[in-house]
DNA sequence: AGCGTAATAT
DNA sequence: CATATTACGC
C-alpha cells in the first residue's frame, strides 16, 4: 500500500505552486531565448490593458511582502495623499490611462529664417484623438501609434490611473522596495510607452509617500508618546 | 550607465 | 495640482 494510482505526484512535488508563480514569468524570459523557444515573446501591455480589469498580471502576490498596499483611488488619478487606506478594493472602474495631449499645436515657428537646423528641436503632436473616457473603439491603434513614434517626439503627460498605479505598486512590492529601481520596474510592468524617466519619477514620489506613510505610522500615537521616552521605536526601516 | 534626490519647469 | 525635466553627487 502506499502508492496511490495517481500521476506521478513526485514531479508535482517540488514544482512551485500557483502561488509561487507570479505571472511575472513571461517578462523574466530574454526576448531571444523566447524568441528561439517560439514562446509568446511577452506582449508589450498597452497602457489600456494593463489598466484592464481581467489581467492577471500580478495575481494579489501573497507570499510577498504579506500586504501588498492595495489602493484603489474612489475617484480619477490616485492621490499619495489620499489612497491611504483601502476600503475596498473593488472598485473595476476603468478610467482609461491617458496621454495628456495639450500641446496639440502650441509652438509656432518663431524662427522661420534660414537659420541652422536645430536636431533636437521638433515637437509635433498631431496623433491626437484619444477617446479619453469614452466608449473606445480602436483605442489600441490609437495607443499604438502614439507608443510607436511617442520615443520620437515628446510624450504627452502620463496620466497615473488608478490601475497603472497599481501595477506599478505590485512590481515595486514583488521586487522589494530596496530592490526596486526604474529600469526594472519599467520592464517588469511592461507597459508599453513607459521610460525610466516616467518610472523614476514616479518612484521618487511614491517613496516620498512611503516614507511619509512610516513616520506617521511610528510617532503620535498618543500623549502618552510624549510623556515616556523611554521606549520609542528607534528605526524601523522595512525594506 | 543607473540610481537617488532636490530643485525646477511645464 | 501631477508630472516631467534637470542638475549634481554617488
Amino acid at each position: 500500500m502506499g502508492k496511490e494510482v495517481i500521476r506521478v505526484t513526485e514531479w508535482e512535488a517540488g514544482l512551485p505552486t500557483d502561488d509561487d508563480l507570479p505571472p511575472l514569468y513571461q517578462s523574466l524570459i530574454p526576448p531571444v531565448l523566447a524568441k528561439a523557444f517560439k514562446i509568446s515573446p511577452e506582449p508589450p501591455y498597452t497602457l489600456l490593458d494593463a489598466c484592464l480589469p481581467g489581467h492577471p498580471l500580478l495575481p494579489s502576490c501573497s507570499s510577498y511582502s504579506g500586504n501588498t498596499t492595495t489602493n484603489a483611488t474612489p475617484s480619477g488619478c490616485f492621490n499619495f495623499k489620499h489612497f491611504i487606506d483601502d476600503k475596498n478594493g473593488n472598485h473595476r472602474e476603468n478610467p482609461l490611462p491617458v496621454w495628456d495631449h495639450e500641446m496639440a499645436e502650441a509652438k509656432h515657428d518663431e524662427l522661420g529664417t534660414t537659420k541652422g537646423s536645430d536636431p533636437k528641436k521638433a515637437h509635433r503632436m498631431e496623433s491626437a484623438e484619444a477617446a479619453s473616457g469614452a466608449g473606445a473603439t480602436s483605442i489600441e491603434n490609437c495607443m499604438d501609434d502614439q507608443s510607436v513614434d511617442a520615443k520620437a517626439m515628446k510624450m504627452a503627460r502620463l496620466v497615473w490611473t488608478p490601475q497603472l498605479h497599481k501595477r506599478f505598486v505590485e512590481v515595486v512590492a514583488h521586487l522589494g522596495l530596496k530592490n526596486a529601481v526604474p529600469k526594472l520596474i519599467m520592464q517588469l510592468m511592461n507597459v508599453k510607452g513607459l521610460t525610466r524617466e516616467k518610472v523614476a519619477s514616479h518612484l521618487q514620489k511614491y517613496r516620498l509617500y512611503v516614507r511619509r506613510m512610516q513616520r506617521l505610522s511610528n510617532e503620535a500615537p498618543s500623549v502618552s508618546d510624549k510623556l515616556i521616552p523611554s521606549m520609542t521605536v528607534p528605526p524601523q526601516s522595512f525594506n
